[in-house]
RNA sequence: GCUGCCGUAGCUCAGUGGUAGAGCACCCCCUUGGUAAGGGGGAGGCCGACAGUUCAAUCCUGUCCGGCAGCACCA
C-alpha cells in the first residue's frame, strides 16, 4: 500500500503508508534532513515523526527558516522545558498550561511558594541543562482514564480538570521529554537540542485558573525565545528602546502632567499638557461641528433616581461614585454624615443625560438623526490594579456623542461614523487600527432576530467602508452589539480607544420616542460612539506613539527663541511677542548660558523648533532656525520663519480646507 | 480586587542596625559664549505612613497607602 506524497517544488514520491516525515526528509538529504525540526502536513504543522497515513502535501520546516512556524515551536518547546525545569528544582509544583503567546510563551503553575524573579537564574541555569541533556519529544496517545489516573497520582489535579475538559471525540496526546511527560496538543520539534540557548525568562504574576478570578490564582512566568542569540538580544534592545516612550515617563519629563495619590487614577494637567489636550478638544469640536453634531454639557452629580431608572444603579454601581445629597456635620465630634441623606452619583457615562435632552419636547422622525455630541467628565470607580498613567484612569473625559436615529438609518451612520473617525486617526498619525465587531454575548437582551439584524447592519456598514475587522465572538454589551477601535501603546499593548455601541435597552428603559411617519410613536434607537474614546488615554497613545515629539500643532511649545549674547534679549523678546500675537506658542530663553546647553535642554524638552538670535541676525532681522531632530541650521528673515511656522502649526483639518 | 516586585532630595539612583550620599535640576557668583551639558559656591531629606522587635530602626517584622508587571475588569 503506497501513497503519494507532493513537494512544495510539486513534484511527487510514492511511499509505503505510514512513512514518517522524518523517514522521507531523511530519504531527500542529510543536511536537510539535519535542520529539520518540524513539517507541515496538508498544512498542519505536525511532528515530523508523524507517520503519513494518506496521500498528502509535505512542507519542512527548518529551523534556519526564520518562519513563524519555527518561531512557534521553539517557544512552546521551551515552555515545556521550563515547566520540567520548574519540577526539577520544586517537585510538589503542580503544572497546568503552557502556550504560545505574541512574542514569547508562559506557564503557569500552582506552588505554595510563589515564584519571584529572583529564581530566574536557577531556573534558566536548570533549563539549558534540560536542554543540554537532549531529550527527544516523543507522543503517545492514552486514553482518558489512563491520564486521569496518571495525573491523580501525582496530584496534578489541574491537568486532570484539563482532561475533563477535553471533547470526548479527541485523543488525548502526551509528549515525553526524558522522563517528564506533559499533556500537549503538540506538534513539538524533534529534540530539546533544537530549542538552543536563545531564551529567557522575562517576568513573573499571578494568573487565574482559566482567566477566571473565582479561582485560585497561580504562578505564571513569563519568557521568550528565538532561533538565534541575536535575535533575542535585538528583540531585547527592542523592548527596551520602546520602554522609552513611555507616557508616564515622557509625561514627567515633559512636564505634561502628573498624578498623586490624594487624588489617584485622576490628572493634574500641567500647562503644556493642557495645550494639547485643548487642542485635541478644540480639533475634535471643529470636526463634530462640521458632521452635523450638536454640543450640550450635563450635570455631573445626579440623583440614584435616576441612575435606577437607567439601570445604571443596578447594574454598574460597583464603579460609580456615590455622594450623599446633605450638608455634612461639622462638629469636632460626631459623623460627618448622617448616613441618612439621599444618595447621588457622579455620572459615569453621559448617554442617560442625553436622553433626557433628547426627551425635552417631542421629536420627529424629521429630527432624526440627532447627533448630540459631549466633552463628558466622567467618574469610574476602577479597580486599583487597572489604573494605568493616562490610558486607565478613574476621571475621564469621552469625546461621546449619542446618535438618535431609525433602525433604517443604523447603517448609514455608522459608516459615516467610521469615515469619521479614521479621517481623525489619520489626522493624529495612527494608521494600524484593529476594529473588532464584538457579537451577542451569552447572557443577552432583547431578540435574536434583533440581535442578528443589528450585527448584519454593523457588519454591512463595515464592509462598505472597506476596513478590515475581526468577530470578537460573545463579546458584545448586554444589549447590542458593539465595534472596537484599537491602537497599540510602546510596547505593543492593545488598548480600546474608539468605540460604536447599538443601544435598543436604554431608549426604552427612559422613554427616548418619536413620532414617526405614520404619526405613531417609536423608539429611537442610540448609537453610542467615541472616537478618542477618552482624551485621557488618547493623548496617552499619541504620546508613545509620537515620542513625545508631537507635531507642530499640538506641540506645547512650539518655538523657543534663544539668544546667544545679551545684546540680542531686546530683539529675542519682540520676536516672541510677534510670534505670540501670530498664535504661536513661543517661549524666550535668554537665560546667562551658552547656546550649546540652551539648544540641549530644549531639544531634550521636544520643542520642534529654535529660533537662535545672536548678534549678528538681531542686526539683521533674521533668525537661526534649528529643526528637533535634524543637525544643523539655517538663517532665514524672521518673517519668512514665521510665515512656515504658522502653516506648519495649523491644524490637519484646517490644513486640508486651506488646500 | 488578585499574585509578585518596588517606595531614600524636584528627577535618576547609591548606601548603612548608631538619625544620610552622587549626578542632573534649583539659587548665587564668575563667564557674553555661535547650535546637544563652561567654571565655582550654596540650599535642599520625618529614607511612603503607622505599629512592633531592639539600648538604638531609613535598614529587621507586620499592617496600610502608593507605584510597576501581569491577571480579572474596561474607554
Amino acid at each position: 500500500m503506497t501513497i503519494k506524497v507532493t513537494f512544495p517544488d510539486g513534484a511527487a514520491r510514492d511511499y509505503a503508508r505510514g512513512t514518517t516525515g522524518t523517514t522521507v526528509v531523511e530519504g531527500i538529504s542529510k543536511s536537510l534532513a539535519k535542520k529539520t525540526v518540524a513539517m507541515r502536513w496538508n498544512g498542519v504543522l505536525s511532528d515530523l515523526s508523524d507517520a503519513l497515513e494518506a496521500d498528502g502535501k509535505i512542507e519542512f520546516v527548518t529551523r534556519d527558516s526564520g518562519s513563524a512556524d519555527v518561531l512557534e515551536l521553539i517557544r512552546h518547546d521551551t515552555a515545556h522545558v521550563l515547566a520540567e525545569a520548574v519540577q526539577e528544582l520544586w517537585p510538589t509544583t503542580q503544572v497546568t498550561i503552557g502556550p504560545v503567546i505574541e512574542n514569547g510563551f508562559y506557564y503557569d503553575f500552582k506552588r505554595d511558594e510563589p515564584f519571584s524573579e529572583d529564581d530566574f537564574p536557577a531556573i534558566e541555569k536548570k533549563m539549558a541543562e534540560i536542554i543540554d541533556r537532549g531529550a527527544a519529544f516523543t507522543k503517545e496517545i492514552w486514553s482518558r482514564d489512563q491520564a486521569k489516573a496518571f495525573f491523580n497520582t501525582r496530584g496534578e489535579n489541574f491537568k486532570v480538570e484539563l482532561v475533563d475538559a477535553i471533547p470526548a471525540d479527541q485523543s488525548l496526546k502526551m509528549y515525553k521529554q526524558g522522563q517528564w511527560i506533559d499533556l500537549c496538543r503538540g506538534p513539538h520539534m524533534r529534540t530539546v537540542k533544537d530549542i538552543g540557548n536563545a531564551f529567557k525568562l522575562t517576568k513573573v504574576a499571578g494568573a487565574y485558573w482559566r482567566g477566571d478570578s473565582n479561582n485560585p490564582v497561580l504562578s505564571r512566568i513569563y519568557g521568550t525565545a528565538f532561533a538565534t542569540k541575536e535575535e533575542l538580544d535585538a528583540y531585547l534592545h527592542m523592548i527596551a528602546e520602546a520602554e522609552k516612550r513611555d507616557h508616564r515617563k515622557i509625561g514627567q519629563e515633559m512636564d505634561l502632567y502628573h498624578f498623586q495619590p490624594e487624588a489617584q487614577g485622576s490628572v493634574f494637567w500641567h500647562p503644556k499638557g493642557y495645550v494639547l489636550y485643548n487642542q485635541m478638544e478644540t480639533y475634535i469640536r471643529r470636526r463634530l461641528n462640521s458632521s452635523g453634531y450638536v454640543e450640550v454639557k450635563t450635570p455631573q452629580l445626579m440623583s440614584s433616581k435616576f441612575w435606577e431608572a437607567s439601570g445604571h444603579w443596578g447594574k454598574y454601581r460597583e464603579n460609580m461614585f456615590v455622594v450623599p445629597d446633605e450638608v455634612p456635620g461639622t462638629e469636632e465630634e460626631g459623623p460627618v454624615l448622617s448616613g441618612k441623606g439621599e444618595l447621588m452619583a457622579l455620572k459615569p457615562m453621559n448617554c442617560p443625560a442625553h436622553i433626557q435632552i433628547f426627551n425635552q419636547g417631542i421629536k420627529s422622525y424629521r429630527d432624526l438623526p440627532l447627533r448630540m455630541a459631549e466633552f463628558g467628565c466622567c467618574h469610574r470607580n476602577e479597580a486599583h490594579g487597572a489604573l494605568h498613567g493616562l490610558m486607565r484612569v478613574r476621571q475621564m473625559t469621552q469625546d461621546d456623542a449619542h446618535i438618535f436615529c431609525r433602525e433604517d438609518q443604523i447603517q448609514s451612520e455608522t459608516e459615516h461614523f467610521v469615515h469619521l473617525l479614521y479621517s481623525v486617526y489619520a489626522h493624529m498619525g495612527f494608521s494600524d487600527v484593529v476594529i473588532k465587531l464584538a457579537t451577542r454575548p451569552e447572557k443577552f437582551g432583547g431578540t435574536i432576530e434583533r440581535w442578528d439584524a443589528a450585527e448584519k447592519a454593523l457588519g454591512d456598514a463595515l464592509r462598505a467602508t472597506g476596513y478590515d475587522f475581526e468577530i470578537a465572538e460573545g463579546e458584545g454589551a448586554f444589549y447590542a452589539p458593539k465595534l472596537e477601535f484599537h491602537l497599540k501603546d510602546a510596547i505593543g499593548r492593545s488598548w480600546q480607544v474608539g468605540t460604536l455601541q447599538l443601544d435598543y435597552v436604554l431608549p426604552e428603559r427612559l422613554d427616548a420616542t418619536y413620532v414617526a411617519e405614520d404619526g405613531s410613536r417609536k423608539y429611537a434607537v442610540m448609537l453610542h460612539r467615541a472616537i478618542l474614546g477618552s482624551l485621557e488615554r488618547f493623548i496617552g497613545m499619541m504620546i508613545e506613539s509620537y515620542a513625545g515629539k508631537m507635531p507642530m500643532w499640538l506641540a506645547p511649545v512650539q518655538v523657543v527663541v534663544a539668544t546667544i549674547v545679551s545684546e540680542a534679549d531686546e530683539t529675542a523678546e519682540k520676536l516672541v511677542r510677534q510670534l505670540r500675537s501670530a498664535g504661536i506658542r513661543a517661549e524666550l530663553d535668554a537665560r546667562n548660558e551658552k547656546i550649546n546647553y540652551k539648544v540641549r535642554e530644549h531639544s531634550v524638552g521636544k520643542v520642534p523648533l529654535m529660533f537662535v538670535v545672536g548678534k549678528r541676525e538681531a542686526e539683521e532681522g533674521t533668525v537661526s532656525v534649528r529643526r528637533l531632530g535634524t543637525e544643523g541650521q539655517k538663517v532665514v528673515p524672521f518673517m519668512d520663519a514665521l510665515v512656515e511656522l504658522m502653516a506648519e502649526a495649523t491644524p490637519p483639518d484646517l490644513k486640508a480646507k486651506a488646500a
